[in-house]
DNA sequence: AGATATTGCTTTGACATCTAACATTTCGAA
DNA sequence: TTCGAAATGTTAGATGTCAAAGCAATATCT
């Protein structure tokens, strides 16, 4: 901010509506993911939840309700009712662990899968093409500023980043650790531990 | 698309990382409001959608239903269930328009006033500090970009900025076009209508 | 070993949300 | 004026969500 004009006065009406404007732009976001998630259910069978949870079992081939959790950003409590529904229609099934016997873990069912193969993206289509179209910058600057306002969400989770990292944008790298640095229980990330101990329920 | 390194094979793979980043952040956003939203509900005894409601009803001193619902980005639907129990607690009370019978309109109580002036902000503390302490710059950006992924992802909605303008960062301007382009029926934007047309139901 | 703490998941209870179907009212046109 | 379309709200039904309380199993400490 070059800032020539100090703004004496407005300052603080400006910050006011600095954060009113984030408040806003938030609702928009959430509300236009929830009504994204119920135009996929109507035409994919599956809410954008219950998506995201398929595709994280699916990617592993075998997850623990824990696991998969801290993989979406959600409370187990919810993962257990998401996955009630998903066990109900039979598209996964659980299975409780052999050697621990607390844990129980979630496998896609054949028609889990098919119906996955079929299933849309769980961020808007119209979205991924819009961002596709944006320069590499624009993007960069739209991610950053995203897990920036994540971050100060999230209270203590902050682990570094104290500023927007412009100098990064150019270094283009997938940037994965975040997703990684969330698997607490970790499992050593192995890409696809084919099947792990359990059996059936 | 200027990247001065063209990433011959990674494009794809880069593409998908990112928009993958933003919906992690969306997810971990979204989670983060709702949490805070309950700790609101601990302490201050209104969930954040309620105090949201609240704040729009206090400002204009009386609002319609649909009013509300598009100052707050909720549907019609939620906006009653959530006046529902704002009315049991009698922190609102509803009151049907005279002139058009069709209409109802929301009024603050002596014990909602009283709440509402207690209540925190319905964002959270820390966000609002941390976000005080960035540069103007980096506050703009961090603006514009969540208006953009708004924009982006409300399909039709979009009527202009189709380039995030940088430019616009500068001209520091309060920017509350937005909600007011939202306010469908108008009613002329008055800044508070005492008490318009409405007699108890 | 035996008691206690911790971990992993499910249940319960309360909200929030949306769409679709209704009920009322108002408005417009024939 | 009368009738059908449009506008405004409410109801019903389905998910999603979380915290807190429960349960069961494992780990830890003495």
């Amino acid at each position: 901010m070059k800032s020539h004009h100090p703004q004496p006065l407005s300052r603080v009406s400006v910050n006011m509506a600095r954060h009113h404007e984030v408040l806003i732009s938030l609702r928009r976001i959430i509300r236009a993911t929830d009504m994204y998630s119920r135009h996929l259910s109507k035409v994919a069978g599956l809410t954008a939840p219950q998506l995201l949870v398929m595709q994280s079992i699916a990617q592993r081939g075998e997850m623990a309700m824990g696991q998969i959790a801290d993989e979406v950003s959600l409370s187990q409590a919810t993962i257990t009712t998401i996955l009630d529904r998903l066990e109900k229609r039979e598209l996964i099934v659980r299975l409780r662990g052999s050697t621990d016997k607390r844990r129980v873990y979630a496998r896609l069912t054949a028609d889990g899968m098919a119906l996955l193969e079929k299933a849309p993206t769980p961020l808007q289509e119209e979205f991924i093409d819009r961002f596709a179209e944006l320069d590499d910058w624009e993007q960069s600057l739209i991610v950053s500023s995203l897990q920036r306002v994540a971050a100060m969400m999230n209270a203590g989770d902050i682990d570094a980043s104290p500023v927007l990292d412009l100098g990064a944008m150019d270094r283009a790298q997938p940037t994965v650790e975040l997703s990684e640095r969330r698997a607490r229980q970790s499992e050593a990330a192995a890409p696809a531990p084919p099947y792990p101990e359990a059996t059936r329920k």
